[in-house]
DNA sequence: CCATAATTTCTGTTTTTACTGAAATAACAA
DNA sequence: TTGTTATTTCAGTAAAAACAGAAATTATGG
């Protein structure tokens, strides 16, 4: 597939950005690509529109499975997988929301509940506020956390409703 | 400064937090052992508590500077630059989705814009959706661009009142 | 079964990022 | 000034991550 400049962009930029929140960035370029193909892709077509190896694409794909953003597909009279992601950013939305809270909000919770926890029991003389910083942190990830599990039941409907809401909602906070 | 074992904990994990939002694992301990501290530190202080090279606590302090996270201050009858930063987890996020958004969601912006111009511009027959793609994610970025906006104009504390609303806010989309 | 196609795993290489220690610079007190 | 302390810059090193190509495995059609 030759890909139109502007695609190209996209997806060189979005590679960029995934980089910077701790994603690997081919595997970025390939969900990327994904998201704007019209269909199901093999792992080959991939390989030569983004000219990367043919085994770092598998690892990619695999590692977007895992986060559940892609997904196999047969076709009748082709031996190959094709892979597609959803075209709904919302869904996406909802999908990374709901893994990166399971990978890293959760574990988080529970080495804070720990910590304070600990702090609780034995007050340092080294720092005295140490038991307060943490619950403090700790409600914090809670509050995120739990904004994280009720947006990741949304409908992504209702989820993108809720986003265009914005302005009034945070007319309540003021 | 012997870091009660608490601490400790609470440091490790969080740099290990930070490397995966895209945070230098020693930037982010070094910021959490200021949260946790009670009073400004001198670099050496870091430098003994973290035993990391005196260097890059250095260029650590001076990258949390740069995100305005951290701060540098004088005291009497000492040379040595003391560095703290903000203790309330509130103001902290939204010093942090401030910047984000500047270096990060703000060019990603720009670049969508570009993108679906020139989508718009010159239909492909390769991919007939990109622009209708392109418009979506752009939509969803401006989204995500205006409600880290809104949050980072927020008062700390109105932005915890705001997070503790989360059920009846998300009452609202369903 | 065999041959072939598709995919994955593995190992070594490359690239990038992080880090250290030394040297240079700056800030300051005597 | 000059000596001392603090900080930054720089260059080389080390560690980590990403990647490619080959080999191995798996699946499938004949």
């Amino acid at each position: 597939m030759i890909l139109p400049a502007t695609a190209q962009k996209f997806i060189v930029h979005w590679g960029e950005m995934g980089a910077r929140w701790g994603i690997n960035r081919s595997v970025a370029q390939i969900h990327a690509l994904l998201y704007l193909s019209p269909k199901p892709l093999p792992a080959d077509e991939i390989v030569e529109t983004l000219t990367i190896a043919r085994s770092n694409v598998s690892v990619g794909l695999k590692e977007l499975q895992t986060w559940g953003l892609v997904r196999a597909t047969q076709t009748l009279g082709d031996r190959r997988d094709h892979f597609e992601t959803s075209t709904d950013v919302w869904e996406l939305f909802r999908v990374i929301l709901r893994e990166r809270k399971r990978r890293e909000l959760d574990p988080t919770l529970a080495v804070l509940r720990e910590c304070v926890a600990e702090a609780k029991a034995s007050e340092s003389i080294q720092l005295p506020e140490l038991d307060d910083r943490l619950e403090a942190m700790l409600e914090f990830i809670e509050l995120t956390d739990a904004w994280g599990e009720r947006a990741a039941k949304l409908a992504p409907k209702n989820l993108r409703r809720l986003a265009k809401l914005g302005d009034s909602i945070f007319k309540l906070a003021e």
